[in-house]
DNA sequence: ATATATTTTCAATATTTTTTGAAAATTCAA
DNA sequence: TTGAATTTTCAAAAAATATTGAAAATATAT
């Protein structure tokens, strides 16, 4: 396979993953081709590459940078703004983990704890179902938040050696 | 808080929280109602509770049945079906797991293997960038994919235990 | 200051996804 | 069988989401 062809293979099949996973795909696409790309690129060569408009490709940049994935960089005697995505997989996992934990795992914590003081007697089964429920995810999902911590904070050959490990 | 605003919250919010993991609100619903409901359920049931037509219901009962989230339960002397989703929050965690590897990382890890192979000399940065992004992809997909085996065998509490330990 | 390059915004449009509801198919009791 | 109850399908409609492109805002060089 040529690389030329192969680069679209990634960048397509990339911005498909991602809607699987509540990301829309122009950013995904974008992702994926700043990944791909020995150096910065302007919004300019973004557009030409992914044919995609002005607007688009500038709101899903900032998204990018946003969520942490991509930064501007500037080139001294360029007007231009170039951006660039961070390229240690790992440190873009970490990331994507912690921006998600934030705005959705941590949320729906605070949320349960407040469901979880319903009113009412537990000898009626509704009340127990309801509370037993809130409960069981309550205790998973404050497991899963201690272990992401902790994967936020491990080096990669740290966590892999030790999942190697306990996991072999 | 009463028990009946309580459902509510926790039945728009999960269907929110599915919304960003790429379920459709409609079903995360049906699985947080049903999730809540001390007794199986029928598709009027649901309608009723839920406000939404035949349709939709038929349609997302069936995609939870498919996920493996949810079964048919006879009532002996009914007509009717009746629906119940697993308790267990962990063997829906597990479930949940299983289904998107499959689903998903498993033929992402089969493209890369494809891509990998790109033609062209690694001297060539944009080959070596797409070859260097796709391998790390790769490597921590398939730490990844181990990872999740273990934790679909695992039992909660193993699991729970080992994870205290290692990240204590 | 002025002109030019560049980035940002956002209303209008297009696309995708979800939902509806009625018709068709299926199931089951009599 | 027949017919009523129930489930399934799917084209059309509605809703949600993404995209465009031109105008406005901003930044920079002269």
């Amino acid at each position: 396979m040529k690389l030329i062809e192969a680069r679209q293979q990634f960048i397509s099949s990339w911005g498909a993953f991602g809607t699987h996973w509540g990301i829309n795909r122009t950013m995904a696409q974008i992702h994926a081709l700043l990944l791909i790309s020995p150096d910065p690129l302007t919004q300019d060569d973004i557009m030409d590459q992914l044919n995609i408009s002005r607007g688009n490709t500038n709101m899903n940049i900032r998204e990018l940078i946003n969520w942490g994935l991509v930064e501007r960089v500037l080139l001294s005697g360029e007007r231009k703004e170039y951006f660039s995505a961070e390229k240690d997989i790992w440190k873009v996992v970490k990331q994507i983990v912690k921006e998600r934990k934030k705005r959705e795992l941590e949320p729906m914590l605070q949320l349960l704890d407040k469901l979880e003081e319903v009113e009412g007697d537990k000898r009626d089964k509704n009340v127990k179902t309801f509370v037993d429920t809130v409960s069981g995810i309550k205790k998973l999902g404050r497991q899963a938040d201690k272990t992401l911590d902790m994967m936020i904070k491990a080096e990669e050959s740290w966590f892999i050696g030790t999942m190697m490990k306990f996991f072999k």
